[in-house]
DNA sequence: ATGGTCGACTCTCGA
């Protein structure tokens, strides 16, 4: 069974784009970021005519999160148990399109499946980033929970986390720390290590070490032809999924070419 | 072979 995850920033501008990558790389389930629409525009028929069952979470043009699965769709569940609402200004708090989980294959071989949109937190002093941070942490609670009542729980949290976990995983350390930006602060790489802590493991990266291995690059200031990226979209896996990876890659070609999202899909193959 | 934002949607914001 191989999974995936891809923040397509648009799933109809990109349902070409998403269409003929399914069937150039045969994934059985894919998890979806930034559909930024609402289930009235959602392109349904895509995924029937590609024999995939797809369940949705987007009430507006912004956010939006799906998964889609050839192989069985479970047990489908909005939001997270806790997850934080955004507030500002004494509004009232809005739950945000930002996490769908879904049971995916059978049997022995299932996979709960979380495609998270992670809020990105604006910057280092925006109200944005506590939100960021509050999200993130009730996120691991559930997580390790649920780990710690199965530790053979096959559980796979993806998408984009909106956080550079290691220098090496932004083109210019430098640069960030000079300009204040977010996605590499301490606090937002100490709740990404959290989940490391709880025992979930990025998959890709012993397969792909850095540096220069990224999953996002900018549209401005042409970042994709100089290499100029971020690795920040991750699929990290429970223990027992863990072990049963076989591979795990980046397809840095979606990002070429006019039409591309500004994110790369990732991949995890969990063998036959 | 990849190229100087893009996308949703209003007169601008979010990434």
């Amino acid at each position: 069974m191989k999974i995936a995850t891809w923040n397509v920033n648009s799933l109809r501008a990109r349902a070409d784009r998403v269409e003929s990558w399914l069937e150039r790389t045969d994934v059985d389930v894919l998890a979806i970021q930034e559909t930024k629409c609402k289930d009235e525009n959602f392109p349904w028929e895509l995924f029937e005519r590609m024999d995939y069952e797809v369940a949705h979470f987007g009430f507006s043009q912004w956010n939006g999160v799906a998964i889609a699965s050839r192989v069985g769709l479970a047990d489908v569940e909005r939001t997270f148990s806790g997850q934080p609402a955004f507030g500002k200004g004494g509004l009232d708090p809005v739950q945000e399109a930002r996490a769908i989980a879904a049971t995916v294959g059978t049997g022995a071989d299932a996979v709960r499946l979380w495609s998270l949109y992670v809020p990105n937190g604006r910057g280092l002093q925006d109200e944005h980033m506590p939100y960021k941070l509050q999200w993130l942490h009730v996120l691991k609670e559930q997580a390790a929970a649920d780990l710690a009542a199965d530790p053979n729980l096959r559980l796979a949290l993806t998408g984009d986390w909106n956080i550079a976990p290691q220098d090496e995983d932004v083109w210019d350390i430098q640069l960030f720390r000079d300009q204040g930006l977010t996605h590499v602060s301490a606090p937002e790489r100490a709740a990404f290590h959290a989940f490391e802590e709880a025992g979930f493991q990025d998959v890709v990266r012993p397969r792909h070490p850095g540096p220069g291995v990224y999953t996002y690059w900018d549209y401005t200031q042409l970042r994709f032809p100089k290499k100029e990226g971020m690795r920040i979209d991750f699929v990290l896996a429970s223990p027992a999924l863990a072990d049963s990876v076989t591979d795990a890659w980046i397809d840095r070609d979606e990002r070429k070419g006019k039409g591309a999202s500004d994110h790369a899909p990732v991949v995890v193959d969990l063998g036959p």
